[in-house]
DNA sequence: TATGCTGCTCTTTTT
DNA sequence: GAGCAGCATA
């Protein structure tokens, strides 16, 4: 047994444990299961198999055998049944589905019979990229260039591009499309993002005038509503034990809610709106009901790879099955359990683990050869991996040479030294480093606020990942609102958003003349009615913009005579519009790129243009340092990327892992997990810093995380000065 | 309908 | 320590 770097009595751990007992054993036996029908490929028969298949395969353009390693080469040609790939932090999952997709075509299967499902559009983009440019150097062994590999007259390009990917939510967007007429449903919807979703729950609560329950507990706020009703879908739980469980203190709501949920649906249904999970659940509904579309889809895609398959939810899981549910249907999913981390969104970590019950015949390939970390690093998160409670077996291992030194943890007075001191190493370091080299990776955003400030302070450049994204600005939100309803005008969300701009027009006038166009059959003409154009003089001028924009020839246009209304509207509401109206540029340029209105709507809410606000260009004597930064990253947004240096703040108990995860067992593993995706994104050397306090209106943390606290002392040292010992830190911890 | 006061809530955020 | 929702008031 090995001794603990600091006293690990003092944390108290979650009391829900045992009452998870039955769920954790029925997903061990399960993960027991499929650990059965691992292929090892350490097993001669199964290196036998290998080199059967790739000497079958005559006349393989690409040389899989020696580009990929043992896993790697039998999960790309594994084509057959289905098939999960652990694939562990750094393991080379891009590039093993890239040459499974390849492989694929090699072996003659039909672009049009493989689908690719991601969560990001960008994950699916850059798997075909690189099977693009991987057949096309093959086919005339040598380096292409960009703009040749752009082209489609490369046939290997062509079938690529014939391959239907991207993410969950996109995928189903384009079959109720497309399949609409099947389906009986009206193609012309428009797609709620999670703030219109709100504003669409608050709309339907005041509308309904639900007789109040109780005065004595404030009702829940929209925010709270929507992540309710969206939780429940996505988890599958009834919203009484939703609320019951997670939100006990607005229990007496329960029945209006639950009316409230019924409303909200049926509100959608009736005005051609889709949230997020709509998308998603109402294919599945129709996957279940509807033999047709379900056997088109079973017969259409034959081969199927998911990715980043931890983070499914409920709904995902049944789309994949039920498309999935002939044996015949190949399928494989890629992902790490280790890193699942996105629970409080709905993702249902038991997917993966259950994976072997859902499927009996199902295959496991592992990847657990490490092309990203040093062996130091590697070694510290296979004692953090050690840690987690649950989950498939597995041990990174890396050939490469041994370099760098163990994980440093560092605990400072307070949250500006702490900044200081990742500030001191960046500055020490930057002589062999360039400053993308760097990444500061935090709990919350929030945490990043002092690095931020030492940062500017010292004139290291900087970007933010995260923040507000563009598409919710307001008023980009507002523009998007005109155009929505010249596409669907029964949108009376993006009605009731541009209605409410005017003075004079509240809530009220906006749901009657909401309703009045409604009522008449969607034409604008109601706008002018007199009991309306009374209350504000804007209603005429917006009447003859929207149908100029109506007839606009292309997507630039509409938006040019949008603006034209829009700008001196925002001018009234907004101190700083100069500046917002920079953001319209981008706008224009991003309409350019669609020839239709439902084109441009559908991109901006399935693939937003995630760049951040915050940008922080160093001005070093006067020049801008072009695109070297150091990144500051929440930790989710970091997964999936890498930097030599990474820095992890805040590791206070209470903050990492959240106070909000301390009660409940699942909730605290997720935290352990999140800490495992931090520490895992290092190449050489990692930096583990906290504060000796952390206090704010949530509370008063002074313990370090319990997850530095649980590791032996062979896997990181712990940095400390006589200096700190004597005057900065307390005696408990050191 | 607009405004101002008060009290409550407050992570993470691929779609 | 701030922003949002609800309420009373004009």
């Amino acid at each position: 047994m090995t001794t603990s770097i600091f006293d690990t009595r003092h944390y108290k751990y979650p009391q829900n444990f045992l009452e998870m007992k039955p769920k954790l054993s029925r997903l061990e036996q399960a993960i027991k299961k499929l650990e059965a029908n691992l292929i090892d490929t350490a097993e001669p028969t199964n290196l036998k198999l290998l080199k059967q298949r790739l000497d079958s395969g005559l006349g393989l353009k690409v040389d899989y055998a020696s580009e990929l390693n043992p896993d790697q080469l039998m999960a790309a040609t594994t084509i057959d049944g289905k098939v999960l790939v652990i694939a562990g932090a750094g393991s080379g999952k891009t590039k093993t589905l890239t040459y499974r997709t390849s492989y694929l075509l090699e072996n003659g299967v039909s672009p049009k019979e493989i689908l690719l499902l991601t969560f990001t559009r960008k994950a699916a983009n850059e798997i075909k990229d690189r099977a693009k440019s991987l057949l096309a150097s093959s086919l005339s062994n040598q380096e292409l260039s960009d703009e040749e590999l752009a082209e489609d007259k490369l046939p290997t390009n062509k079938a690529l591009n014939s391959i239907t990917s991207g993410t969950f939510h996109s995928f189903c967007n384009m079959l109720l499309r497309q399949y609409s007429g099947l389906l009986g449903i009206n193609p012309r919807f428009t797609i709620l993002d999670t703030g219109d979703s709100e504003d669409a729950i608050d709309l339907v609560h005041k509308e309904k005038k639900y007789p109040a329950q109780t005065k004595a507990q404030a009702f829940p706020r929209k925010k709270t509503l929507q992540n309710i009703i969206s939780t429940s879908r996505n988890r599958h739980i009834h919203i009484r034990d939703l609320i019951e469980s997670n939100y006990p203190d607005i229990a007496v709501h329960i029945p209006i809610i639950e009316q409230l949920a019924v409303d909200f649906h049926e509100y959608k249904r009736a005005n051609h709106l889709y949230d997020f999970d709509d998308i998603i659940s109402q294919v599945v509904r129709h996957l279940k009901t509807n033999d047709t579309f379900r056997q088109l889809l079973q017969s259409q895609y034959r081969y199927i790879m998911v990715d980043e398959y931890q983070d499914t939810n409920i709904p995902q899981k049944q789309l994949i099955d039920l498309i999935c549910e002939p044996e015949t249907v190949s399928l494989m999913v890629v992902g790490d359990d280790n890193q699942s981390i996105y629970a409080f969104r709905g993702a249902n970590y038991e997917n993966i683990l259950l994976f072997g019950e859902t499927y009996p015949q199902a295959k496991l390939i592992k990847l657990e050869q490490n092309y990203r970390s040093s062996p130091s690093v590697l070694n510290y998160i296979n004692a953090l991996s050690a840690q987690i409670t649950l989950g498939y077996q597995k041990q990174l291992y890396s050939d490469a040479p041994i370099e760098g030194h163990k994980p440093v943890f560092r605990r400072l007075s307070d949250e500006p030294k702490e900044a200081g001191y990742i500030t001191d190493k960046i500055v020490a370091l930057k002589p062999e480093y360039d400053y993308n080299d760097f990444a500061v990776l935090c709990r919350t955003s929030f945490q990043s606020n002092y690095v931020q400030l030492e940062f500017m302070a010292r004139n290291i450049p900087f970007i933010v990942v995260g923040g507000i994204k563009f598409i919710e600005r307001r008023h980009i939100k507002d523009v998007l609102a005109f155009v929505k309803i010249l596409y669907n005008p029964n949108d009376t969300i993006a009605w009731h958003r541009i209605l409410t701009l005017f003075k004079g027009v509240g809530a009220v006038t906006a749901t009657r003349l909401t309703q009045a166009i409604t009522a008449d059959n969607n034409a604008f003409e109601s706008l002018l009615a007199a009991p309306f154009s009374k209350k504000s003089d804007q209603l005429e001028p917006l009447y003859h913009a929207l149908t100029k924009a109506q007839q606009a020839e292309s997507v630039e246009t509409a938006i040019e005579h949008i603006l034209e209304f829009y700008i001196p509207v925002l001018k009234l509401i907004e101190e700083n519009w100069r500046e917002r109206t920079e953001d319209f540029r981008v706008l224009k340029n991003l309409a350019t790129e669609h020839t239709s209105l439902d084109s441009f709507l559908e991109n901006l809410a399935l693939d937003p243009p995630n760049d951040s606000v915050a940008v922080m260009g160093n001005l070093d004597n006067g020049q801008y340092s072009s695109n070297d930064k150091v990144t500051i990253s929440t930790i989710h947004s970091a997964k999936g990327l890498e930097w030599p240096v990474v820095f992890v703040n805040s590791l206070v108990d209470g903050i990492t892992p959240h106070h909000r995860s301390l009660d409940d067992f699942e909730a605290l593993e997720e935290e352990r997990k999140l800490f495992y995706v931090a520490c895992s994104r290092a190449k050489t050397q990692l930096y583990l810093t906290a504060p000796n306090y952390f206090s704010s209106y949530s509370g008063y943390f002074d313990k370090p995380s319990r997850f530095i606290a649980e590791l032996s002392a062979d896997e990181v040292t712990v940095e400390t000065t006589r200096r700190t010992m004597i005057e900065d830190d307390d005696p408990i911890w050191w």
